[in-house]
DNA sequence: AACATATACTTTAAACTTAAACAATTTAAG
DNA sequence: CTTAAATTGTTTAAGTTTAAAGTATATGTT
């Protein structure tokens, strides 16, 4: 096996990849649209807002979601507005803020999560749980997901 | 094995392949940025007229990448303005226009393909031919896939 | 021919995204 | 203490993205 033809099958995995992904993600979009009035990143923040109980500062969200500090600010800004989220000043530091969901924000993301978990287990049908961990190990392998630690 | 077990593994590989794909295309992104002045889309659109001698219609452009009309319209005018990319009168169809690689455009792509190739096998270094074919095999069984026909 | 319907593409409005510049505050060094 | 450096978050400019509305042209029906 030549190292070119590994090159080529390496490239050929990768826009396998990203096609599935990239349909996957296309699909999520359209039902959070149609049926929840709401969009992915937006899904992608309140999850993460979701599991830490007493929210996160800009920063660590940012970092979590590994999208830049100015995008973060839009998000966040259109959920205040949406009454799903609230920013919360930081005693001791003047310039972070610790953002939350609210109430509301909680209970609509609680009933998207469910469908979400629904709508993603029904694409994957044809994915056993042996086949499920055994992509999960291969794509550990990669180095996206080497410089994860942090 | 219960239904809720497989339904929360199928959601874990869900995150692991989206974090995986969002790693690499933040990479590529960062590369073709710096090393070439240009973006993600833009590599898309190119790869799919260079891959067409006689390029393609606007219609078949959006269809292949699967993604909106007027997306495609805005990236094929920074294209144009950039002399990467012409567009040309359709005979017999005043409505339909024809996208086409120029010259500089062709050389352009060209030696970002090469060094497309070359990131994306560096990134998958851990990733044997093996792999790369049981992990291809696999995506294959996913629903996203499937209508990937037309 | 006249009208309706379908097709090809562009435009628009709103949201998302990034990198870079900016403002405010905190921390560190001298 | 005072200045320099680092941190936190927002703003800005440019590009990407979508859905929906709009324009122009082509096709089909009567």
């Amino acid at each position: 096996m030549t190292a070119e033809s590994l090159s080529k099958e390496r490239l050929r995995l990768w826009l396998r990849m990203l096609r599935v992904t990239r349909q996957v993600e296309s699909e999520l979009r359209e039902r959070l649209r149609t049926e929840h009035d709401s969009t992915l990143p937006r899904f992608d923040v309140m999850a993460a807002l979701y599991a830490s109980a007493e929210g996160l500062k800009m920063n660590e969200l940012s970092k979590r979601l590994r999208v830049s500090n100015g995008n973060v600010t839009g998000i966040i800004d259109r959920l205040v507005e949406d009454g799903a989220v609230e920013r919360i000043a930081i005693e001791g530091d003047r310039r972070a803020t610790r953002v939350c969901l609210t109430g509301a924000g909680r209970e609509s993301f609680s009933a998207m999560a469910v469908e979400h978990e629904r709508w993603i287990n029904a694409l994957f049908e044809g994915v056993t749980e042996e086949d499920a961990h055994h992509i999960g190990e291969l794509l550990h392998r990669l180095p996206a997901s080497l410089d994860d630690t942090h």
